[in-house]
DNA sequence: AATCCGTCTGACCGATCGGTCAGACCCTGA
DNA sequence: TCAGGGTCTGACCGATCGGTCAGACGGATT
């Protein structure tokens, strides 16, 4: 019955997940069709949606470790403010967004929309507590204008940057970082 | 024949342009379709496209006074190094995001797709020398890393403050980016 | 009255989307 | 040898996309 054995099977579901992973990343969720993974993988549209019950469900693997740290992130958060809670935001974000490039950049332009979906219920709190933290806790809008620069900017800059090795990204981005951010008062 | 007079018919071809302004804005470009848009004017999908040849030519006319001032931004860029070309694309390119907002946000995440597209052939080079202006024309990867964060940060924020008014946006912005941009050598 | 033209529309087109389904294929255990 | 189950696929579905087209409508010109 039960063998513990590796399993001598080609392991299809990963590669599909594999692939939507760096197709998504150039297309954009919306914008690559199971067509296109299928071809990718070189099996059939229908075998993909044999291994996952939706394009959804597709999207939902894919994220679920990089929401996982964002969740972590915003529970070292809780109880924070001022100066810490920009530090501890700033390093946080930046480590998490050099790390899953990728996922970042497959919702670009897709967030607001994405964001409805009910696997990604809690980000949309999430990123308004991250964004609060960027800004020191500070509710004056140049603050929050501040915040939101930096939390858009690394993102872009990481979905762009895929290339570059993380040792050198994530020094620059901190740096821009702690530059950026407006100064508690 | 000729009649210099104020036409009296309905002017269906701005009221189309409008609407789609507004609809782009908050689904994308992609993201409306063109019977999106003759639902909110009110009219037929037939009619939509009898007053524009195809969607991209209402792209095209939508973008066309943005894509005006980024040129002119570029050719006051010419020539400029360091410290300077940083202040002049900084106080441009603030400008010229809070004056578009609209335009900015319809193009979110779709940015490099449209680029493609022989109405925006040149705006692929420009936002280049955007970049290395924003940078002081340093290659130093740390201060080009800065300029992407500076530049895509500016775009995402202008397109999600739509509301806010334009005096509180800009000066926000303007300290940021001299905060944020890394000093010249 | 007849004509013409700018405006507008419903019906239709081929393509593509996400998703379903019946059945083919193959390996394994009885 | 046969039955069962996991894997995979071609054919198909309804919906929606951007775009086309023949013709309806109405006001101005002759």
């Amino acid at each position: 019955m039960l063998e513990g054995m590796a399993r001598a099977v080609p392991e299809t579901h990963g590669e599909i997940l594999a692939a939507a992973a760096r197709r998504f990343a150039v297309t954009g969720y919306k914008g690559t069709s199971l067509q296109d993974i299928a071809r990718a993988v070189g099996c059939s549209k229908a075998t993909v949606l044999y291994h996952f019950a939706n394009k959804e469900a597709l999207l939902s693997e894919l994220m679920a470790p990089a929401i996982a740290v964002l969740e972590a992130l915003d529970a070292r958060l809780a109880g924070t403010t001022g100066a810490e809670a920009q530090e501890i935001a700033g390093e946080g974000f930046v480590d998490l967004a050099v790390r899953f490039r990728r996922q970042i950049a497959l919702l670009r332009g897709e967030f607001p929309d994405l964001l409805q979906q009910p696997a990604f219920a809690h980000v949309q709190q999430i990123s308004e507590r991250l964004i609060a933290a960027f800004a020191g806790n500070s509710d004056r809008p140049s603050a929050r204008i501040a915040a939101l620069v930096v939390l858009a900017g690394i993102a872009e800059t990481c979905a762009e940057f895929i290339d570059i090795p993380d040792e050198e990204l994530r020094p620059a981005l901190l740096a821009v970082v702690r530059r950026a951010l407006e100064p508690v008062t």
